[in-house]
DNA sequence: ACGGATGTTCAGTTTTGATTGAACATACCT
DNA sequence: AGGTATGTTCAATCAAAACTGAACATCCGT
């Protein structure tokens, strides 16, 4: 089928603002994973293993988000310790590669959980070292771990919740 | 009434206790204050007012912490506008006076939802960018998306009931 | 008006954490 | 075994953020 010109501009016009909406959302999750917690590398990671939805080479992450091989190692590293993403063989290939799990959401919510649930248990840890005599001090502090424990399980719900659901 | 030796050293290492517990908390707090996005010194300034449960003045805050006024302004500067402390006016006292507000904790829980709905908004904007025809990214990023939206309402939802308990 | 106490601002410094890149270890292919 | 592709580690570098302190503005009492 032969095409005008015309024709062919539209398509790399459209190629490219597919390209170019791309690069900005993975830039995008990069800035928000900051405010998460996690390194921008690794969230940049995340979000082109969410973006395209298959499997990423170590090689082409890498390669795409222009970083060095021990910058993708530790950012997968942490993204495997907090569940997001998992590390699959590929038979016949040497190269490691990468998806995003399943229940990627409902991990995040999970990993943030467990950071409130720690900040409770050193709250309750000071806690205890309070003499009883410090009534008001303890009774505030106690309130405090409680916020803390009640949001924590509250995280814990709602990744219930997710879970179920898809 | 005449104490021999024995009781003051009593009275005195309890005193000294209820010191360095309170000086652990406050410390704890700080780095706690970290991982939830504040700087330092702000977490300490919210654990001594959390702490002693009553006005502090600005003064007293540099003093024991042991921080620059500079520093002092900034961060209650940061925790008013996140509604976490309020400063109040003595009459007669030259020094503006700080305490934590009564729905401090439900305020920090707000805190949160916004930055998660900022979130939010920001993937929505790049979800407006991505054409149509790729449909695999835009149904990924819209689900993206929908979890900030339902982590944001529920924390919100969170905030409105401790607001309603206490 | 003056002097001193107070809070803010901002340029400079320090600290913290992320990132790089080279050395290394491992596994595979020949 | 030798060579190459691969992932990890860690010391050095870089960047971002926190923190300081001095200059400034304001207010109050005199």
């Amino acid at each position: 089928m032969r095409r005008n010109r015309t024709t062919d501009q539209l398509i790399r016009a459209k190629r490219d603002a597919a390209a170019t909406a791309r690069a900005e959302f993975i830039e995008k999750i990069g800035v928000i994973a900051q405010s998460e917690g996690l390194p921008r590398i690794a969230g940049r990671v995340l979000a082109m293993l969410l973006y395209d939805g298959e499997e990423v080479s170590f090689g082409q992450l890498a390669g795409a988000l222009k970083v060095s091989r021990g910058s993708v190692s530790s950012s997968v590293r942490l993204l495997e310790s907090q569940q997001l993403i998992k590390r699959v063989a590929r038979p016949g290939e040497r190269q490691d590669y990468f998806q995003l799990v399943e229940s990627a959401f409902a991990n995040m919510v999970t990993a943030s959980a467990m950071r409130v649930r720690r900040a409770a248990d050193e709250i309750e840890e000071s806690l205890q070292i309070i003499p009883a005599s410090e009534t008001g001090p303890r009774a505030r502090v106690a309130d405090y771990a409680a916020y803390y424990r009640a949001m924590g399980e509250g995280l814990d719900t709602a990744a219930k919740a997710l879970r179920k659901t898809r």
